[in-house]
DNA sequence: CTGAAAGCGCTTACAG
DNA sequence: CTGAAAGCGCTTACAG
């Protein structure tokens, strides 16, 4: 900059001036002189500097278990897309649900004075996010509930009411021996999916204990909780699924396995991720809201860094996206 | 800092000298005075003001045309995970395969004073990189080949070698009416897969032009490809995909039409993308070592940054990937 | 319309 | 073993 104010014969504080497009007080010729000179020499400020003076970076973070599902790469796309078009720049930081490399991350995170924090927490979070509040870092969580604070922001989409989309659906349909497979209840969004399956099945009268397994939000652990449920040898009409995920690797074990969807066993799943498509048959899901999420989220986390916004929770709906891989069930049958 | 210099009675250098655990020329007392003060105020360094002084900020930049994308989404967890054992974080940046949306995340990398960038480019990278070497930013090309610069690090797999794999695979089967789906030749790496169909299936004698069509590299792509491929009423015996997700869209597409795979027609992509054992049938498929290309790219990197290495191509074998969408044809059928 | 000077929070070469 | 001082490249409040 020194260089460039030299060149120009004005001082440094002129030249912050117009690259800062502060349009006061500067004569044109002056902002043309130096205009020209950035471009003849190719600078490029340094936002180092820029940051330690202004406390601002210009960037987030955002911490999620894993970018390779694609429930997570869809929501860090939208993200990293609305952030660059709010002026924001993106670190990610992959926890494989791993709290000690969470708060790991957010060490690292605040002493590179990030702006705020997008945070989809694999567990109990607590310690990050006291560290987080501690150093007035403006967080938004999203999608994975956290029960170990009192007050935040946060956008989630409607799991109770999703879950319910889900069970009423198939219901419906005549399906009467419904089995369920859980997340890991210690993972609080999918504690919330199964309290509402309990619940509502036993409204409906189909709640059945047996037909409920838990397992991970991961193809294996759907093919291994699909794995249990075969084994008990219980009539199932449908299969359930708290992730999409969970749901495709359920269909690869019933295909292998000589099942045939939807007229042997029909399978919901939950999320609707981009690849619920892509298969023979198409899944049947309850979508979650992803791009509406992640574009919410950062909007929302951009407007309290920028002191628009206080903190607050956002819920967005679900919706029952019907596909192939579910079928009625005929009165008689059942 | 000044504050827990204050508080320890000793100076800032002090300080310093014992948070970047410069062993040397402090006593165990003060050093134990200052770590426990430290942990007490949960005191965390201001990394910005560091990076200023020392020009190196720690942070990687990686360049992308779409994390949702599982090929790129699967790279893109293997550098995070590989930069963050080696002490770098990462700014992720999708460019959607627009350069003029790349030349401006490489301007504001360097603004940032990122280390060094890993690399996939979407088309024509030529000014970008001449940025990035004019301002002597260390970088490694992942994936897509540039020629637009002389002599830079890269990390490959063997393109030419592998379409060679996947075509002798065909052949050996005794498919003779092989289609191509390549991609959009204006990007490099789909144009080396392309000339090396061309050549292997000439040297086979079983070059068809009207058997090749062109698309993105996509799930829409694959799709529209093999419709178009379709209509032109030709025998078809293999569908030889140069990326996986074309090949998991022209399954589907397929599936839709009533064909049965590979029963009616064959299915061979290139890349082995995580899902690709997912569907069903499972893709038989041309492997990239996509996990050792990424972690090969970020340690390559890392090297060059660190100044123990100069630039480099590395190239990585392939590999067949046999599963159950290709099958034999029978001499006399053939 | 323009600029001198202080300050952001560190590190480092140097002196003691 | 310890510290004073300069400097990294910006911005900003203030004076002119």
């Amino acid at each position: 900059m020194s260089d460039i104010a030299e060149k120009a014969n004005v001082s440094k504080t002129t030249v912050s001036k117009v690259l800062n497009n502060r349009e006061i007080n500067v004569s044109a010729s002056t902002r043309q002189k130096i205009l020209d000179l950035v471009k003849q020499f190719n600078y490029i400020p340094n936002g180092v500097a820029r940051s330690l003076t202004t406390r601002k970076t210009n960037t987030i973070g955002i911490i999620l278990p894993d970018i390779e599902n694609p429930f997570f790469a869809a929501m860090a796309k939208v993200i990293e897309g609305m952030a660059e078009n709010k002026g924001y720049n993106v670190i990610l930081c992959n926890s494989y649900n791993n709290e000690k490399k969470e708060e790991k991350y957010i060490r690292l995170l605040i002493s590179k004075l990030i702006d705020g924090v997008i945070y989809a927490s694999g567990g109990n979070s607590e310690e990050s996010l006291n560290i987080l509040r501690s150093n007035k870092i403006p967080f938004v969580v999203v999608d994975r509930y956290v029960d170990s604070i009192d007050k935040y922001s946060g956008v989630f989409s409607k799991n109770s009411e999703g879950i319910e989309k889900g069970v009423r659906y198939l219901y419906n349909l005549n399906h009467r021996n419904i089995a369920f497979v859980a997340g890991k209840s210690k993972v609080k969004v999918a504690k919330l999916r199964n309290e509402s399956y309990t619940h509502i099945s036993k409204e409906l009268g189909v709640y059945n204990k047996d037909l409920i397994v838990e397992s991970d939000f991961s193809i294996e652990g759907g093919m291994k909780a699909t794995e249990e449920l075969l084994s008990i040898k219980k009539k199932i009409d449908a299969i359930f699924y708290s992730s999409d995920v969970m749901a495709l690797g359920g269909m690869k074990y019933l295909i292998r396995n000589g099942y045939n969807i939807p007229t042997d066993i029909s399978i919901l799943g939950f999320d609707n991720i981009n690849i619920a498509a892509l298969f023979e048959p198409e899944l049947t899901t309850v979508e979650q809201p992803i791009h509406e999420i992640g574009r919410t989220a950062c909007e929302l986390l951009v407007n309290i860094i920028e002191g628009n916004c206080e903190d607050k929770i956002i819920e967005l709906d679900t919706n029952l996206i019907e596909r192939n891989s579910v079928k009625r069930i005929h009165k008689e049958s059942s």
